[in-house]
RNA sequence: GCGCCCGUAGCUCAGCUGGAUAGAGCAUCGGACUUCUAAUCCGACGGUCCCAGGUUCGAAUCCUGGCGGGCGCGCCA
């Protein structure tokens, strides 16, 4: 909302009590109470300590000695200890909803950000296995995160992670390898101990078993990330890899296989939830580009590793680690942690002013050595922000599901797709703050009724859409204004529902600033139900022809609010429902 | 034991980064469809904002200490 005149006036008013713009910070809020008018500030209690002065009487002298046009502002007020709050001229209004029409679906949008280029990094779920809740989550979380924050002026780059190297491509290899010998009748093999016992596997060495190997199209090239790196089939047949008899080399080559699968897999589920990214990045990248041993030699000239029992050592309790931790294992393998290290100094590297990850409730222990090898490097305190997405509890019957990976027994994405739909789960994800525990009500979800948030939204920007469709009908242009149109909107339910409208651009400066997607469903459930009261109180299409296009000009606005923020939030707007 | 997150209406949660009388939805009760989509709207009921201190003009919001719940504390990832 712009209010230069305002605050131009106030600053000038306030250099005639003595304070000048560097001695302050002027500050404006939507009073949440339409009677305390349409812009508040608190500058005079915020000044009337430093000035010695009573916060009244100070309000008082300041809207006194304003000079501001009155077809700006149609009343000052002071009110509660000290508040002045303005209320804007109709005109204002009018031109805030001729503003809202002509920016259309860039209408929200600010330059906050000053394009700055931030890296995105959400779900980089492990591909082990089909995603589960909390990658769903994730899922719907980053990328909405990456479209606020590219409304509000930055530059966004959504990024995927893919752990393809280390030990656990391994065990995934040494218990495909299991199923593999299981599905062909073979005794003596068994899913080791720490591998993958999802019934998934199963499914795949059965595959495997009965139609031989199966090469995998890689999907979203255009929309998920274009793969850098090998992840073609192994050569050979799964007979010949299984008759290896070096069980390391065998395992490997099921586990190739069964990497290609996942990752296959898992690509797909992005296109189904039409989950994007801009870049795909796999781990063993890192290792062909050898990153993980200049990683290592920076951190060592820079004297923040030592040798112990045959490992290195990152000090991390230097940054305010409770204790330090392992880089590279006295077998000479490098950890995780040196490889993630390695992988964001590549972020670095690539220009990004700001990374953005976004870690599942179990990792929340890795924060502190994180942000602590950051700052090794150089960093700064700010460069690396980790969010914490809490955990998913699937409801039904009124009763948490319970989940686990290594049992085998999980919900996955896919599955809660198919069972609620696409929009309403990353309704539902986006509808929680970051650092809240989500309980997800299946129940709930799959109805769809009005007790189901995501269809209140959606009913309302169709109800919108039949609306003008009906005003086609009966030959009246629902684009059409002419002057003085709207000046004739002074209902409560309308002005209450354009004073929303008006809210969008802070409203995302805030979900972009907070990082609470929250932020952007809640609010589209207000407009929604402000919409809904003005569509209750208010004939749109009636009699008087200056008043119906007044009332069409600000449904069009409204469905323009609507559809911009479903957008961000990755949800369809319906025409009809 | 140590660390991180959470604690707001019977339930699920908001509360715009410290503002004015703490809000929605669900549930319960009552009302509104010959009228542009009733997947809607209106009303009623419902609170020790976990507790105790502190900071200040002002605290659900910030600080300290408790209490309760969740999670984490590998040369796993």
């Amino acid at each position: 909302m712009k209010h230069e005149a305002i605050r131009k006036a106030l600053v000038h008013a306030l250099e005639g009590v003595g304070m000048f713009e560097e001695d302050y910070v002027l500050e404006f809020e939507v009073p949440k109470d339409p009677a305390f008018g349409d812009l508040s500030t608190n500058v005079a209690l915020l000044l009337a300590k430093p000035l010695k002065r009573k916060p009244r009487e100070l309000a008082g002298e300041i809207a006194a000695s304003l000079e501001i046009s009155k077809d700006e502002v149609s009343s000052v007020e002071i009110a509660g200890p000290g508040f002045i709050n303005f209320r804007l001229a109709r005109e204002i209004w009018a031109n805030r909803l001729v503003e809202i029409l002509d920016q259309g679906d860039r209408f929200g949008s600010s330059n906050l950000g000053q394009n700055e280029r931030v890296n995105i990094e959400f779900v980089s779920a492990n591909p082990t296995g089909p995603f589960n809740i909390v990658s769903a989550r994730a899922a719907a979380v980053g990328s909405a995160l990456a479209r606020v924050l590219e409304m509000a002026g930055f530059s966004p780059h959504t990024e995927f992670y893919c752990n393809d190297a280390g030990r656990q491509v391994v065990l995934l290899g040494h218990s495909l390898r299991a199923r593999y010998a299981q599905a062909l009748g073979r005794e003596g093999f068994e899913v080791p101990e720490e591998g993958y016992q999802g019934e998934y596997v199963v499914t795949l060495a059965r595959e495997l078993a009965e139609k031989g190997l199966h090469e995998e199209s890689f999907e979203g090239d255009d929309t998920v990330g274009r793969i850098k790196g090998d992840l073609a089939v192994p050569s050979g047949v799964p007979t010949e890899w299984l008759a290896l008899a070096d069980e390391e080399e065998s395992a490997r080559s099921f586990g190739r296989y069964a990497l290609h699968s996942m990752i296959a897999q898992q690509r797909r589920t992005c296109v189904r939830f039409g989950l994007e990214f801009n870049t795909w990045y796999l781990e063993s990248e890192l290792h062909a580009t050898d990153k993980l041993a200049s990683t290592r030699r920076e951190l060592e000239e820079a004297g923040h590793l030592y040798e112990e029992d045959g490992a290195v050592w990152f000090r991390s309790t230097e940054f305010g680690d409770e204790k330090d931790r392992v880089l590279v294992k006295a077998d000479g393998q490098p950890t995780y942690f040196l490889a993630d290290i390695a992988y964001h100094r590549a972020k670095h590297a690539r220009g990004f002013t700001r990374a953005i990850d976004f870690f599942g409730p179990d990792h929340h222990g890795h924060i502190a050595r994180m942000q602590g090898a950051m700052q090794a490097m150089g960093y700064g305190p700010d460069w690396l922000e980790i969010l914490l997405l809490q955990q998913v509890n699937l409801i039904l019957d009124g009763k948490p599901l319970e989940m686990s990976k290594r049992a085998g027994r999980l919900v996955t994405m896919d599955e809660l797709i198919e069972e609620v739909g696409a929009d309403v789960a990353k309704f539902f994800f986006l509808d929680r703050k970051n650092g809240s525990h989500l309980d997800f009500d299946l129940d709930l979800a799959k109805q769809q009724s009005n007790d189901n948030p995501v269809y209140y939204v959606k009913y309302a920007h169709a109800r919108i859409c039949s609306v003008l469709r009906n005003a086609q009908t009966r030959g009246v242009d629902p684009e059409k204004v002419e002057e003085g149109d709207l000046a004739r909107l002074v209902e409560e339910a309308e002005l209450d529902l354009l004073r929303l409208l008006s809210e969008f651009p802070q409203r995302i400066e805030g979900a972009a600033t907070s990082r609470e997607m929250s932020r952007i469903t809640g609010f589209a459930k207000d407009v929604s139900a402000a919409f809904h009261q003005f569509y209750q109180n208010c004939v749109i299409l009636g009699e008087d022809e200056s008043l119906t296009r007044a009332r069409l000009a600000l449904s069009r606005a409204t469905r323009i609010v609507l559809a911009n923020a479903l957008r961000l939030a990755g949800v369809e707007a319906p025409e009809r429902m």
